[in-house]
DNA sequence: AGACTAACGCGAGCAACTTCGCGTTAGTTC
DNA sequence: GAACTAACGCGAAGTTGCTCGCGTTAGTCT
């Protein structure tokens, strides 16, 4: 991986070089404030931070390295629970996950983003390994709910929280929609009543068949 | 809108205009199965459909509005199944999908239709529309099963039919993964559940917590 | 404090993408 | 079948986006 697309970590973390990236990074999120992903161009970027075009181009390579570096800035904002029980894990972190898409700003990121991977699989790659380390942390919950007898025990924790996940990218992307606290309460509703059923097993139900169970 | 991004229906249905159309959206198909979404250039797509790129320009204006156009031609290639019941109904659907997203050609256009949309408001409303539509097509299903006194009377059809469908696009926007068998059994079960336990009533269970009910 | 190195600013230059004007071809109409 | 019109082919011109070389500045090391 070239200098572009990197996460953290200059090689002078205190200086000139993490001052600009700062500057940059804002602008770029300033910018998707003020009419969406498709108003991010460089040459805008580069006015608005007072940063040189050519030294955008320089460490970034292009756009899609701007939006990329910026989505590793965001590991931390979403704060996994611990409540004791499984509904109540779900329900809180679907409410976080609401309330930080609640801001257009990182809707319109998550689009840039997902926009970037389709055309530079660098992109491609910085995303997915986002998103996959995030729902192997997210999946200590459901691990924990297993541990205390909530779940199967051959339940899938990731597969549990990808379908957590999938209705608010589903909002943002697809339906392209505003992200509401209704939209919340349902998926962790669903998630938690099917995680029980079973549907999220390693090995699916030996029938084959959606398990009716009424 | 302009000529770019309408549906299908050109002055002369039968002509050339309709010929080169074939020509060109085939071409486009063609393309996003060579090197997916990224080597979609309006250059390439000339080259293999034989159509010189001031046409292309000239009828599409963008790659944006080749890849629109395109989408707006599958409408009809997932059928929508009346088993009887709705768990047979949401099975034999999630299996379709499944089936219809299993070609890496057509995961290469929704990708490219999102991307699009993210930089093309012309494009954003095409995409929204469109789904728009099969989700309202797809909620007779839930529909009728609500007639049938499967599911809680204030169910809502399309918030049903946003759930089948969010996995898929999570799968292939975001985890960026293959669409397998297993993910469609797993979502049509759990919808199926979720939907019974009232996840997607209109109403939220008053409590607003979700129901345990074990 | 002075030498050293990495990153930045700057403008010119290159390349890719997009558009335009004009002549030609195909399809429609009477 | 002959006039008419819309779409297409073609090449050139225009525009935008990106890169390069060089001089300068900021931060580091001894």
């Amino acid at each position: 991986m070239t200098t572009a697309h990197r996460a953290s970590g200059e090689a002078r973390p205190g200086g000139r070089t993490a001052r600009t990236r700062q500057a940059v990074l804002a602008a770029v999120f300033e910018e998707l404030g003020h009419g969406g992903p498709a108003a991010l161009s460089m040459e805008r970027v580069a006015q608005r931070s007072g940063i040189h075009l050519a030294t955008l181009y320089r460490r970034w390579r292009c756009a899609e390295g701007l939006v990329c570096d910026l989505l590793n800035g965001l590991s931390a904002d979403v704060p996994l629970p611990d409540t004791g029980t499984l509904p109540g894990d779900l329900r809180a972190l679907a409410r976080s996950i609401g309330a930080f898409y609640a801001d257009e700003r990182i809707r319109s990121l998550i689009e840039a983003v997902v926009s970037a991977a389709a055309r530079d699989p660098q992109a491609a790659t910085v995303l997915r390994d986002f998103f996959s380390e995030r729902l192997t942390l997210a999946g200590q919950m459901v691990v924990r709910a297993v541990e205390r007898g909530e779940l199967p025990p051959d339940t899938d924790p990731e597969a549990v929280m990808a379908a957590l996940g999938a209705p608010f990218y589903y909002r943002i992307l697809i339906a392209r929609g505003p992200v509401d606290a209704a939209l919340a309460e349902s998926t962790a509703t669903a998630v938690w009543v099917a995680a029980r059923a079973g549907a999220y097993r390693r090995t699916e139900p030996h029938n084959g068949a959606p398990r009716d169970g009424r």
